[in-house]
DNA sequence: GGTAGACTGCACCACGCAGTGCAATCGGGC
DNA sequence: GCCCGATTGCACTGCGTGGTGCAGTCTACC
């Protein structure tokens, strides 16, 4: 697991319970609002605190969205982890396993939907975002659970129950067939689709992967 | 193939050449700036037109810039109808008939810089934009070319060269294994990443597929 | 030469918004 | 009792923006 230094992105000043609400409005507003739409009033008022009081907290507009992103990529690292390794950590059928696992993940942005509203903001502000952002972001979150995946893999494949020449290359395409997949056709959670259809967009998913990884009896 | 009927976006007032220039300009002030942050004057001046002009052609920016999306889905379409039939009508070696369109296709985003910024907003935006209007756009793009990719591979399977019992779904599994692999890296073409890199990627993505797909001999 | 439609330029309105300045208040530590 | 930092409320600046109104020009056609 690699860290990667940001730059503070808020001030040391003021009252962390002030700070939490505050980033709280902010993950809220944004995420419904977007980045240019949502106003520092707004989010002020959300937050039940005083414009100038989140000026204090946060040099300004920007700053404060990069903290918030940032922060809840954390987050849901942290619950990918869980995720993954009450799935994937003891397997007893393979298949069902990594279906339980890929369903819940790729349910992660109904359940994180403030959150992932921001990730599709900053999918389409990309080239206007700093590549040093852009990478760190990148580095907190795609990449981090990608890593995470390979590991897994890696173990399930030291056990005989999969063939993983590429773990990397095997995490990816287990992603593009199941998170992936489902993110494009919900808009990362934007437009609701059941859960039926996740399950059965997973499963599906799930039976490639096994058939492109599973080795040959 | 199927057309959808959508309400006019634009009037019929105005002459054809200036409502071209405003078209055009559009597409690159909305690419470049994203729908919010691009300015009706910004365009006007692009298009060597007054804004006044602008208003007299469409009702409103937001008619403006949902006519220009979907004027540029079928430029892509059309293109995209080019590169398979070049590639997967007639096939010599499949799989690099195969890697050959998959590459060109994955390109395309570079290609079609501004129309694929404007996808990026659209995605951005999925959850303020009205359902009938994403739903028009999805038909007229996504859906549209996994329908035709469908298809050509559906003719593909016929001649014996592959085994796809559901080639809607092989579809979807060609296009993220390829396509949506690409774009998830370089966030539809607004980080360059290098052709070499592009070529790789689309490669063990048609390997994989081909593994899923390639009838057993 | 007259009429009609398209375009232009420019002023203008109304509004929202990021960010600042400031005086006043509150609360805890010494 | 005093101080200091945090917070508040509010007015205010400056700017950009979507959209309109209007008077005048240009062009093509009759």
């Amino acid at each position: 697991m690699v860290t990667h230094d940001v730059m503070p992105v808020t001030t040391n000043r003021g009252l962390p319970e002030k700070r939490r609400a505050i980033a709280q409005a902010a993950r809220t507003v944004f995420g419904r609002e977007g980045f240019t739409r949502a106003s520092v009033d707004t989010i002020a008022t959300e937050a039940g605190v005083s414009k100038r009081t989140i000026y204090n907290h946060y040099p300004d507009k920007e700053k404060l969205f990069l903290s918030v992103i940032l922060e809840g990529s954390e987050s849901v690292a942290a619950t990918h982890m869980r995720i993954a390794e009450r799935h994937l950590r003891k397997i007893l059928d393979l298949e069902e396993d990594l279906i339980a696992y890929g369903v819940e993940w790729a349910s992660s942005p109904t359940a994180f939907l403030d959150h992932f509203a921001l990730v599709r903001t900053i999918q389409a502000e990309a080239s206007r975002i700093p590549a040093e952002v852009l990478e760190a972001w990148q580095n907190a979150g795609p990449r981090a659970f990608q890593e995470e995946l390979a590991g897994y893999l890696r173990a399930i494949a030291d056990r005989g129950l999969l063939v993983v020449p590429d773990p990397d290359e095997a995490a990816n395409h287990f992603n593009l067939l199941t998170f992936v997949n489902v993110v494009q056709k919900s808009f990362y959670g934007a437009i609701r689709i059941a859960d039926e259809e996740i399950t059965e967009l997973v499963t599906g998913g799930v039976r490639a992967f096994l058939r492109l990884y599973r080795p040959v009896v």
